[in-house]
DNA sequence: TCATGGGTGGAAGAATCTTCCAAAAACTCG
DNA sequence: CGAGTTTTTGGAAGATTCTTCCACCCATGA
């Protein structure tokens, strides 16, 4: 039993997926024309994606330039000691920085990787060296300066 | 002038990104109550946002698990060359790929730092050996997996 | 002082949401 | 099979929301 639902998806809820994660703003009339079904099994299916955890949101995705966070930056970590207390030590005090977007503990030659939006260059020094320096048990930081993004957070297959 | 907008963002503007961000179901009369501006003027606001490119579309966040694409890696890529020939072919067969959800052209030991999701080890192996590989120009290939998300895709701060 | 232009909110018809209920379909078990 | 049970479906309707128009407010500058 899947602790994410305990229903299957069928077809029908694929497409639906699909058109929520497309365009989130889609009105349930128009989903429900577009999967050929009722607007009232439509509202009741598309509940059901949600409350299941299907769906785990729907989210604006605001221009990062927009709010002056035009800097993208992937940093890999490696920690002193490979301990339980390390690892949770670290994943705490990372957790809070409100610049954090991404990360992930790894196998191979990092333990975690980063990915951190800031304003500029000179922002990401400051905080490179007061806050990633500074977390718990870490070793080496290598810093990746994204030139280009070419495709940053695509939509899941469906 | 930036080419995003010709507008500035207030408060207001600010505070109405940050709860479409937080929920982009939210109705433009909710958002109003909340901001503090009436429905009427609320609207006009959020379809500046849109209409000036600072809300970039709104996204349903499909769980991953409920489509079979339970696990994620990270993987590092260095050309052959560093020519703008080889980077522009590198770039669009990997923009095809489904299963890519992020390509950063960095600076640093790679060259492209990728994120992917698959269903499992298995077919990871298969889309390494099949489509990683072949892309063109690729001298070499590291790949991380991601034993735990600890923080994946967080909402910009705002 | 007066004109101008951008921003604001009230108002109202159109569209949508949300829920209830009865009918249809699927499933279970004797 | 077949009756009973559960699940799914779609119509209907009041409540809510969307979307647009228009008059008003208030800076700015001549």
């Amino acid at each position: 039993m899947e602790d994410s639902s305990t229903h299957d998806i069928d077809r029908i809820d694929r497409n639906i997926l699909r058109l929520l994660q497309q365009d989130g703003r889609l009105t349930n009339a128009e989903i429900a024309e577009r999967v050929n079904i009722s607007p009232a099994t439509c509202h009741r299916r598309i509940r059901r994606l949600f409350d299941g955890g299907h769906v785990m949101g729907v989210r604006g995705r605001i221009n990062p330039q927009s709010i002056g966070l035009g800097t993208l930056v992937m940093v890999g970590v490696v920690l002193d000691r490979s301990t339980p207390d390390s690892f949770a030590a670290f994943e705490e005090a990372v957790t809070g920085m409100k610049e954090l977007l991404d990360c992930h503990l790894v196998a191979g030659d990092f333990d975690y990787l980063l990915k951190i939006r800031v304003r500029d260059m000179a922002d990401f020094n400051l905080l490179h060296s007061r806050m990633l320096i500074a977390l718990p048990g870490v070793r080496q930081i290598r810093s990746f300066f994204v030139m280009k993004e070419v495709k940053d957070n695509a939509p899941l297959p469906l």
